[in-house]
DNA sequence: TTCAATTTATATCATGTGATATATTTTACG
DNA sequence: CGTAAAATATATCACATGATATAAATTGAA
């Protein structure tokens, strides 16, 4: 037992990382703790990762968490933010291009042939890039608990691209406003993305496939376009 | 720090269940104890999960895990048998008769309306039951972690239904083998219906539902028979 | 009612966990 | 090069966690 000051006392004041105006390996180190943490927090979940387990998995010592995100709580919601970057990154330009063009009136062929763009724009994002699956698994624990950042992912992540799905199947039936069935169907749709993404183990088992390689990715978008042609 | 027995000394012996004969209240006790883990598994995960929670969830002493399932793991597998028992006293008896009538010729529309039994009844067991979110919610993290339970529930949770979906598919394009395409339509149609199950607080504000009731569910088993018409 | 088997409860242990204090090292700018 | 700010590292703390020891209470059959 050393002889150190008084607890309340303090030599030096708490330090967190500048919001602006850091070292440039800082910011490395920022973002290889957010890489870890979507690894473990999506492995684990909130509670059962460990702080040291992401030091660990970033290279860093643990101070380093409270250091530059205040701590677990705010590491999470942190993850939460980049994920909904990573997914803008991806389909926002799409996303515009298609909303854009939903402004004017729209043939079912087009309606048709905009939905499978979303749909395998949304395959590739989510089933032929593996990376993703580090970030769906956190997604996936946020829809059970509704935890903290159920909300900017509901925002940022889900509503768009349900929404213009929705809208699209509407424009194929012939809708003039998107019905509740047109919705119904979005999510049923969206959803059966998840059989590759969510549930990949299980197909890969069951079709005793070692991966979803470029040919049988290209099945499965055939299958998710044969969908999409049989809506009327 | 009271004197006591050195550890090397046992006075007493390790006690853990009977396999067979125990009493009644302890078997109600054992019950009790395998619903609140299925509770707090589901939520926080294994790891996530904490003994003292699950025992508080129960109403029992901590100890009491160790002496019905031997310790956190055990109890973690027990949950996953009781997933599969639970699955089974709802859709063996339907699954079995699907299976028994595949045996013979089939048309088209029936196996359409068989293939619409199955679902239906998926939806009954997933969406319908709201205690199913429970373990869906553990089964949902068995599948990202592909733990320890996942060969249980993969041999007797999804591959009886996705097989029996794939082989209606087939005879509804008239194949006479389930081909791969079938096979990946099955895996397609069962995981939509994570859009009310898995994905069901999504769902529900999306289309600023308060629930599943009656007349939404009616909506939904509509929405998920027009896909089953739609197959060609 | 008795008694062995079963079950339950309190206490304790060794180890793990998020957070923090503080010294030291590194960075970037003038 | 000097220096303030930023970043990193070691050590420590209070509390949490799975497991276990063991005493006591309950159950069910004779």
């Amino acid at each position: 037992m050393r002889s150190g000051p008084s607890r309340a006392v303090k030599l030096q004041p708490v330090r967190t990382a500048p919001a602006a105006g850091g070292t440039r390996k800082g910011e490395e180190t920022r973002q290889r703790i957010l890489d870890a943490a979507l690894k473990v927090f999506g492995t684990a979940g909130l509670k059962g990762a460990t702080t040291r387990q992401i030091a660990e998995e970033a290279g860093v010592a643990l101070p380093a968490l409270a250091y530059y995100f205040g701590g677990k709580d705010g590491l999470y919601l942190a993850c939460a933010q980049e994920i909904v970057d990573r997914y803008g990154r991806h389909m926002l330009a799409l996303l515009s291009g298609v909303r854009a063009s939903l402004k004017a009136p729209m043939s079912a062929a087009s309606a048709r042939a905009r939905l499978k763009e979303v749909l395998w724009a949304l395959v590739d994002l989510q089933i032929a890039n593996r990376e993703a699956d580090i970030w769906m698994s956190f997604v996936l624990r946020e829809i059970a608990e509704q935890g903290p950042a159920f909300d900017i992912l509901f925002k940022h992540l889900w509503a768009p691209g349900v929404d213009i799905t929705a809208e699209l199947i509407g424009r194929i039936v012939g809708e003039r406003s998107t019905s509740p069935a047109a919705k119904i169907q979005a999510l049923l749709l969206i959803s059966s993305l998840s059989a590759f993404s969510i549930a990949r183990p299980i197909a890969l088992r069951y079709l005793d496939w070692p991966d979803t390689g470029d040919a049988r990715l290209a099945r499965i978008k055939s299958a998710i376009g044969a969908q999409v042609e049989r809506i009327a």
